[in-house]
DNA sequence: GTCTAATCGAGACGGTACGTCTCGTCTTCAC
DNA sequence: GTGAAGACGAGACGTACCGTCTCGATTAGAC
């Protein structure tokens, strides 16, 4: 995660079972008081463990922050719905799901303007969520090619630019439906952004 | 903006100037420094104002960063070129060339960040950036019924929510791909954009 | 004491009742935990002050425990009993009284101890508390050539290393007595000591 | 010197090289660093051993320090220079000049400062320290005695007595000279000194 | 031309969290 | 069982900002 175990070979091995209890309480430290108010101490003490063996594993709040969210997407996935329009909708829910929930809400928004100024984390952010949730976009457009919904794409980097463009699209709006707009992003929303996603404007009205 | 201009009626007006200079400061900081270095005492010494001077006007940092971030949107426009595609594109590059301002990059997401759990915070946002750039959404889909190439909307609801959508799929995507994809949002990006908009995913490819 | 009131004119004054409050929670904390487990935050806490206004008017733990201490010995004064031993001994009772109690037992030898590598504490130290009682040996001198006890001093040079070398002599005898060998320095230890003073070791015998 | 041997007969034992390299580490450390920035894992690593081995010998750097000051005492003697103001010169000089070396200045006083509110070190100061140097004095009485320069004390415990009193008054002397006075205890003020604890301030005048 | 009251600058105030340091203990592996 | 290595819980360090407060010194409108 954020140890790459370096070299060292002899004292006392790092605890992982701190590692588990930090992540959670980070977690639960974002749900009770949101980002800003999320101190280090606080969650060392939550987690029943010093403020040196924190800082000894992470760099800071940044970094934390990202580890403990990025676990809340390892549990998305893709279920075979049938149609194209009918897995995008299955997706989005349950992103929209884990995206409700405070603790992702609080700490997600947070470390992407953080990473602003800061490349190392945006690419932490980009390793440990972004690129590892493509996956899906992936798998749908595979599925609904094998069905003949969607043509073979022309070339490679032809498929890579539309796979990152929906990606933005499809994160972009139910994170903005959230978090801006603040409405729930619920099945109702959700049939209706389908349909502009695969119709375009004109064919959804 | 922020003072309502309560009921006193006499003792020395407060200075018009400090609020510009307090507001330009407050931009320069966040190019500087961004959203989490950035302190009221040190947007205070920018200005040359006391921090008392800024607290008697602004309640704290996110009041303050959402009036110094929503004047840059207020220079958006929507210049008719013709077609509905084509005001797309306009307005979407525009809208992209602010984000790509460090001052908006910095702090727009870290408001919104805040706002998860502040209700005023988050109406503040929504009254003074969200609402007020809708009006663009509006116009475009006017002429765009003026020329023909889109219909008419069933009811003032159903219009209503159509502009909701757009809006979070048009801001939405532009400020993925802009903070979090951290890819600009380029001409050929938003000619890509565009025709997925308006087509749909299977009419784009 | 520790400010020189140096120019500003200007600003929210410093309250005088936090030096007080401050130097005298100083001496309680040494009393109930001595040098070393007094901390800068339980002195602030005891003081009801905050740590910053601590460390805005002293360096730190060693400059402030000086000053502290230093109040102690301005108490000490040479009451004139008629003779040079009478007044010697009332007044090394008087030192040794002041050096009993823990305060200054805890502090003394601590602030001594750091000032062997920090010059501008060993100056501080010279500065509020060792010249500052030198008067006392200045004026039983006075007093006793006055009375013809002891003769006139053949030079100023002459006059000044004698009472470096006497106060050297009483302060080291004291200290020693009370801190090394850890026995009080009462009226019996301090006849004896007055007349090796003043008679030497034979003729003391 | 700190460990009792106590009853341990089997597995791997103790390095003795472990003992003097740590002890010499120590008075590095106080010249380099001085008594309150000496940190036992920095001794630990000049000497080369591990934190624990360190911690399984003594029991902190109180302890530590003593031991490593106390054997610098060691090498004091008082050679026969004919008269008792010549022998008293000789070591006075001999404990200045001991005095004036950094590990002695650093960590002597404050060992000492420490002791007021710790039994057991003040009582291995005295007995590593004090007692064992107050050999000097008991054989330059007896020196003196034989020669005529000193009467023979009247009672065993007037000795003690004024043995007690002579080592105040030699050690606090030079100590306070050295450390508070911060002026060195050179061959004219060690004559000086002795003229005064000979002949006292009025025979010295 | 005062009077009056809210403003202005400056900066000290009580707090809180920071990230670092050292403490003395504990846990592992190697000898 | 000792030794080096180093992680561990604990807690103080000195700093930085927070948002409030107390100053004396402007300012402008009301009288």
């Amino acid at each position: 995660m954020q140890s790459r175990t370096p070299a060292s070979r002899t004292g006392r091995p790092r605890s992982a079972a701190a590692d588990t209890a930090i992540l959670a309480a980070t977690r639960a430290a974002l749900v009770e008081l949101g980002w800003s108010k999320l101190t280090l101490g606080d969650v060392a003490t939550r987690a029943g463990v010093a403020k040196t063996t924190l800082y000894r594993r992470w760099a800071g709040k940044n970094e934390l922050v990202v580890d403990a969210v990025a676990e809340l997407f390892d549990e998305l996935e893709l279920p075979d719905r049938g149609t194209l329009a009918a897995d995008i909708e299955g997706v989005v829910l349950q992103f929209a799901a884990i995206l409700a929930r405070p603790e992702a809400k609080s700490g997600l928004m947070a470390v992407v303007a953080e990473s602003v100024r800061d490349d190392a984390l945006r690419e932490r952010i980009r390793a440990s969520i972004v690129e590892r949730q493509k996956r899906l976009v992936l798998e749908g457009r595979s599925r609904a090619q094998a069905r003949g919904e969607l043509p073979p794409e022309a070339s490679p980097e032809e498929a890579a630019r539309t796979v990152d463009l929906i990606f933005d699209i499809v994160a972009g709006a139910v994170v903005h439906r959230t978090l801006v707009s603040s409405e729930p992003a619920d099945e109702e929303w959700v049939r209706g952004f389908t349909r502009v996603l695969l119709l375009g404007l004109a064919g959804a009205a």
